[in-house]
DNA sequence: GCGACAG
DNA sequence: ATCTTGTCGC
C-alpha cells in the first residue's frame, strides 16, 4: 500500500466496513488524538478524558513522516503516528475522536474510518474545514445524494465539520462532539492538538 | 481545461 | 499542517 492507486483501492474496500450505527455499550472515556509536525517528524499526541472531563492520561510519539499530505489521503500520513501513540497509552477508552474526516470524504473512507475500522473502535472523525460535500441550511453536509457529516459552529465565523469513523450513527456523533466541545473543538481534540504543538516546541530555545 | 483540495 | 506581529474588538 504504498502508491495512490492502491491507497484509493484500499479506501473503497474500507468503506464497505464502516458501521454507521451505533455499536457500543457505554462510552465511559474518550480519546483525542492528532499530530503536529517538526519539518518532516510527526508529533503526535492522545488524551483520554472520563465524561466529567478530567484527564486521564496523555501519551506522545514522534517519527518521521512517511507520506506528504495528499488530499483525500491523509490516512497514509497520519493513521501510523497515531496508532503507535495509542499503543503507548496504559488506559483504555470507548470512543475515539480524529483530527480529520470519516465518511464525508470523496471515497466515504477518511482518516477516521481507516483508523477506526483499523482498530475495531467506535471512532468519530472531527474536521475544520471541509474537503467535500454541500453543508445545507440545516447544517447536514451532502455528499452523493446522502447526509455523511453535519456542520457545527463554532467560536467566530468558523464551524467544524463531524462524520461517522465507525461504530456509531451520525446523530450519536453530533451529540457528543457537542456534549465534549464547550463551544469549540470536544476537549480530548483541543488537548491533544494542543499537547503535539508542545512537544514540537519542547526543543527549541 | 480550470479550480478545489481534511492536515 | 506551517511560516508569523501587531492589532482590532468583546
Amino acid at each position: 500500500m504504498t502508491d495512490y492507486g492502491d491507497a484509493v483501492r484500499l479506501q473503497k474496500e474500507l468503506a464497505k466496513k464502516i458501521v454507521r450505527s451505533n455499536s457500543f455499550n457505554k462510552i465511559t472515556s474518550v480519546c483525542g488524538a492528532d499530530v503536529a509536525y517538526d519539518n518532516n517528524i510527526a508529533c503526535c499526541s492522545a488524551v483520554v478524558m472520563d465524561r466529567a472531563g478530567a484527564v486521564i492520561e496523555t501519551a506522545r510519539s514522534r517519527g518521521i513522516a512517511t507520506h506528504p499530505y495528499v488530499p483525500g489521503l491523509l490516512m497514509l500520513r497520519e493513521a501510523e503516528p497515531v496508532f503507535r501513540t495509542l499503543k503507548m497509552l496504559n488506559n483504555d477508552f470507548d470512543l475515539l475522536l480524529v483530527d480529520g474526516h470519516g465518511l464525508l470524504h470523496p471515497r466515504k473512507c477518511g482518516l477516521a474510518c481507516y483508523v477506526g475500522v483499523t482498530l475495531d473502535k467506535p471512532t468519530i472523525g472531527v474536521a475544520k474545514k471541509l474537503l467535500c460535500g454541500i453543508v445545507r441550511t440545516d447544517n447536514a453536509v451532502e455528499l452523493d445524494g446522502q447526509i455523511l457529516g453535519h456542520a457545527i459552529d463554532i467560536a467566530g465565523k468558523k464551524k467544524m465539520y463531524v462524520s461517522v469513523g465507525h461504530r456509531i450513527s451520525l446523530q450519536t456523533a453530533v451529540k457528543i462532539v457537542i456534549e465534549l466541545g464547550k463551544g469549540g473543538m470536544p476537549e480530548p481534540l483541543r488537548l491533544a492538538d494542543q499537547d503535539s504543538k508542545m512537544q514540537k516546541r519542547g526543543k527549541g530555545p
